[in-house]
DNA sequence: ATTATCTATAGATCTATAGATAATGC
DNA sequence: ATTATCTATAGATCTATAGATAATGC
């Protein structure tokens, strides 16, 4: 079904892939409780299988390898950051639409530090993601600017701020509400808004 | 011996820790060469001492381990960054001081790919770097912008930028020159500037 | 029958230490 | 004498396959 009402420029959310079995989905479930758990290198086929109770081998029925694995994972963490990303445009309030967005970015990132890492970080598996996935992911960055350079330059920055706070790059200190907030207004006003618009 | 004239809010380079041995200054270079011809995954101590044409054993009398290996690392990329983006606040010429500075930062992290993603990803040793270095290598954010915050937003935009073109994340045919100028003119006006100043 | 799991194990790594031997510096 | 290097090797991993056994679905 479609989705209630669209945004302009809001693209239809793509479809879960139907092929994950009820044991694929739970090993992807484990995964991510090992990967946030303890982190990336942690996530390994042994420590995977163990956490389900069942042999590493056995894990070879449902995943061809640890990249069928990942890929899992990536999935998810895009269909949730492009779920409260789109949210955040829909059920805006009175402040500056973009911040809201931002901050909404940044939230997902802090509460998912590892899956967040594994699926912002390196190559993109492109030619294995459902169809659609990243171009709704991404979309609402444009729904936000209505410009795709500027889309991606928000996107960007917003992709800077949250990588360089989970791996604690900002030095000790840093008020980096207010660093969201001026970023936030300079492309508020890049996107034709004022700045208490 | 101080430099010549600097830039207001211009902070004195650090000096390099005079603390390299010949046989250490090899190994970072060799260490360096590895890393950028074949990646992170190939820098191991096998690796380096194969490049250097000993046996690995015998790394441990320069280093006390992988870790102070690619410290060395992480410092030389500082430095070079600091240098080559103090350099383009210096030498700015009539175009928007922001756009120079930002695309500075960019060619160097396409120019060392592998160097970038080792300097600027995962935790910094803080502890164990050259006094001042971190926010040496940072100031010339700060000179840009003349405002901690924005500094750091700036920055975040930059490295934001750079990492997901290393990592091939923008859609294939997306015009990254464009987005680079909208965000130099969204921090340009942010800073006080005309787009074009 | 078919699918999921198990045991056993191949085959590749890696980092790092111990102790012997060669090279270098005063 | 001291420092750098070598050989040998401990000790930990990891991913993945082969083939046997147990569980499940028609």
């Amino acid at each position: 079904m479609p989705d209630a009402d669209l945004l302009p420029n809001e693209l239809q959310r793509p479809l879960v892939a139907p092929t994950r079995s009820a044991r694929v989905s739970e090993s992807a479930a484990a995964a991510r409780h090992v990967l946030e758990g303890e982190g990336a290198a942690a996530l390994t086929m042994r420590r995977l299988a163990e956490e389900m109770g069942i042999q590493a081998p056995s894990l070879y029925k449902h995943f061809s390898g640890k990249a069928d694995l990942e890929l899992l994972l990536v999935e998810d963490a895009m269909f949730e950051i492009g779920e409260v990303t789109h949210q955040a445009l829909r059920s805006r309030g009175p402040g500056s639409p973009l911040l809201e967005l931002l901050f909404t970015y940044r939230t997902y990132g802090l509460a998912h530090p590892n899956l967040y890492r594994l699926a912002t970080g390196g190559r993109l598996p492109r030619e294995r993601l459902p169809d659609g996935l990243e171009a709704w992911a991404g979309n609402p960055w444009f729904v936000a600017t209505a410009d795709s350079s500027l889309a991606q330059a928000l996107w960007s920055f917003a992709h800077g701020m949250v990588i360089l706070e989970l791996d604690d790059r900002y030095p000790p200190g840093s008020d980096l509400g207010s660093t969201w907030r001026v970023g936030a207004a300079a492309f508020d006003h890049a996107a034709g808004r004022t700045r208490d618009g």
